[in-house]
DNA sequence: TCACGGAATATTTTT
DNA sequence: TATTCCGTGA
């Protein structure tokens, strides 16, 4: 009865061999599948190896694919690990349902929303969206509002969204984080009120509310939990290190009927607390599913030994760490360098002379990465890039989706899907001459009371001079409410009734007349428009567009540009870090905060252990900054003082 | 009530 | 530097 004397079998009653593609904690996180689970996977450790195993392993047992759960913090992430599984074994693997906490939130609220007393026909507000409406409600508050220093839209939906994710009161995140607003807390609390009101009343739910709501779903209601309990037999988390408390209460919920739920993760990589998320739940995970089994994984199957060496000097310099130390058996490599440069312009050239110099030597581009902080940190060395015909694709930082032109169009999708969105009326209309908020609100008022939908529109009584302003808008929506369309014909004819008003407004508009033309490729995937929009809020393309070389480049082979939080999971033969300097990484608002301070400690981190091979670090001199009038030219603290012998120094210019 | 211009303000990362 | 906010003239 020894294991090897059970081979042969298992052998033949597995198509996969997975002793051979796993080592001994990979494999025995993949085969024992019942009962609570805790994977702690340190950087380049084969966390997504051992999930796409695991979900094989799974449908490879005869589990029906519909019962497996696998929650990440990505689509993309998600579909990846499936089509993986799938090559693994067959299609049944992309059958399992994945997903993020959101969008699995939302499939379910769209189904059970009318218990919590809602429609289910609502629209899902992105950030912009959610300012917007914080800023309609900023306007009509009286006395507040008109202080200089009151609070900006920005600012009060970032208070209101991390006394959400947090799960503390306003006044606590006001106390802490903002004690200058102190003199404005009523007004913001009053604000925050009226907030959650009309998005009720407008069919709105902004991110948080997608997880709230479905947690006060399965909080209140235990057969519907139960229910849905019950639907998934396993369930695995990628990424638990950056859910945040009602995340994790999502998920207890889901297991109240079988307890069979892995959940994957890396404390030192917890890079999203600024959105609530709690590494402790990690520590938290045995305490809730007291039989819960857990499995390190330490070895590196990434990195050289010298890059190792570094990553581990940056996580020792974290006063919390749950210690573990990474090793590998690959050999050889070079050291990691820092380079100093004169200026941020030296520091692009010394990333394009280097760019070309490994590009010549046989690595292809699109295993080199540059990573930053912040997405406006990379504008020269695109600049530099671009000069040099050097193609590349930017990840991260502002989002198509996000763009002026994107959203004008989605609105007019949005309010055929849900009449009540008073954002997107106001957007429409606010494109129109002579059309201002004033207009805007009685117009949407009007429309309101026909309640007849968008249709709305087409039979609103105003008086005669708006009224004809609004023709060709009726005319548009007269055209989508003759007939059945399909999603991309709606798009066709809103195109056309939008390309004029584009050419009138932006002085680019040929470029973004290109994007709309993407998103009308994209509506071609889709036949539901509520599917469609959803999609575009909760999985919107990752990718900022606006390169000039993104859609020229022939083949994939391209150097990527990201930010260090979508470079999570992530890995190149080459990595660039730039404006490793201090003041910028960390930044200076991180100074006066420890918590803030070990944040950018594990970003740093997450970068550094994102590189194979070859490892650089670039800071520039004597940058101006002028929030703080300060001039910075130290390198960042998380890589300085580290002896020669592991971190190599160069200058350049 | 709208459009425009000047002044004030400001962090960054993403679902 | 870019956005946002407010006052002013039309």
């Amino acid at each position: 009865m020894t294991e090897q004397f059970n081979l042969p079998n298992q052998k033949d009653k597995f198509t996969i061999n997975y002793e051979e593609a796993l080592n001994p904690s990979q494999r025995e996180a993949v085969t024992s599948l019942d009962g609570p689970m805790l994977v702690i996977a340190g950087a380049g450790s084969g966390k997504t190896r051992t999930l796409t195993y695991r979900v094989a392993r799974l449908v490879e047992k005869g589990i029906s694919p519909a019962k497996i759960l696998l929650l990440t913090f990505t689509r993309k992430a998600s579909s990846e690990m499936l089509n993986r599984a799938a090559k693994l074994l067959d299609s049944r693997c992309e059958r399992v349902s994945g997903g993020t906490f959101h969008s699995f939130s939302n499939s379910m609220l769209r189904k059970h929303a009318s218990i919590l007393g809602f429609d289910n026909k609502y629209t899902i507000l992105d950030r912009v969206d959610a300012e917007s409406l914080v800023g309609m409600l900023r306007k009509e508050l009286e006395p507040g509002s008109k202080h200089r220093s009151f609070p900006r839209k920005r600012t009060l939906a970032n208070i209101f969204g991390r006394a959400v994710n947090k799960v503390i009161p306003i006044e606590d995140v006001i106390y802490n984080d903002y004690p200058h607003f102190q003199p404005y807390l009523e007004d913001i609390l009053n604000l925050s009120v009226e907030y959650k009101k009309r998005k009720v009343i407008h069919k709105f739910f902004d991110y948080d509310d997608l997880l709230v709501y479905f947690h006060l779903l399965l909080k209140n209601h235990a057969d519907i939990r139960d229910k849905i309990s019950s639907s998934y037999k396993y369930i695995m988390v990628d990424e638990y290190q950056d859910t945040n408390q009602i995340q994790a209460g999502i998920l207890y919920s889901l297991t109240s009927k079988n307890k069979n739920v892995m959940v994957v993760g890396d404390d030192s990589q917890s890079i999203y607390a600024f959105r609530g998320a709690n590494f402790k739940n990690i520590i938290d995970f045995p305490r809730l599913f007291p039989e819960t089994k857990i499995i390190s994984l330490e070895e590196n199957y990434r990195s050289v030994q010298p890059i190792l060496d570094l990553t581990n000097v940056i996580i020792d310099r974290a006063a919390e760490k749950f210690s573990k130390k990474l090793f590998t058996r690959k050999t050889g490599g070079v050291k990691p360098v820092l380079a100093n440069a004169q200026s941020e312009n030296g520091q692009s050239m010394f990333v394009v002379d280097k760019i070309q110099d490994l590009n010549a030597s046989g690595v292809p581009l699109n295993r080199i990465a540059v990573l930053f902080r912040a997405g406006f940190h990379s504008f020269d060395l695109e600049l530099e890039l671009a000069r040099e015909r050097l193609p590349f694709i930017k990840v991260g930082g502002f989002k198509f989706t996000e763009s002026a032109h994107i959203k004008d169009v989605l609105a007019h999708l949005k309010v055929i899907a849900n009449p009540h969105d008073r954002i997107s009326w106001y957007r429409i209309l606010l494109l129109l001459e002579k059309v201002g908020p004033k207009t805007a609100q009685n117009i949407y008022e009007a429309i309101d009371k026909e309640k007849s939908g968008y249709a709305g529109i087409l039979t609103i009584e105003l008086k005669s001079g708006i009224s004809r302003r609004l023709s060709r808008l009726k005319q548009l929506f007269s055209n989508i409410d003759f007939g059945p369309l399909s999603v991309s014909e709606m798009g066709e004819i809103i195109l056309h009734y939008y390309l004029p008003v584009l050419r009138d407004r932006y002085d680019d508009h040929p470029k973004r007349a290109r994007d709309l033309e993407q998103l009308l490729t994209i509506m071609q995937r889709y036949n539901s428009l509520e599917q469609f929009l959803t999609d575009m809020t909760l999985e919107p393309p990752n990718t900022s567009m606006d390169g000039t070389f993104a859609e020229t480049s022939p083949d994939n082979n391209r150097l990527v540009l990201s930010t260090i939080h979508s470079a999570k999971g992530l890995e190149w033969h080459t990595v660039f870090i730039i404006w490793a300097l201090d003041g910028r990484f960390p930044s200076m608002h991180a100074l006066n905060n420890e918590e803030d301070l070990e944040e950018e400690l594990r970003l740093m981190y997450v970068a550094a252990t994102r590189a194979q091979n070859n490892l650089f670090f670039t800071y520039p001199n004597n940058v101006y900054d002028r929030g703080s009038g300060m001039i910075f030219s130290m390198p960042s603290r998380f890589i300085d003082m580290i002896p020669d012998d592991i971190l190599e120094k160069y200058y350049v210019d």
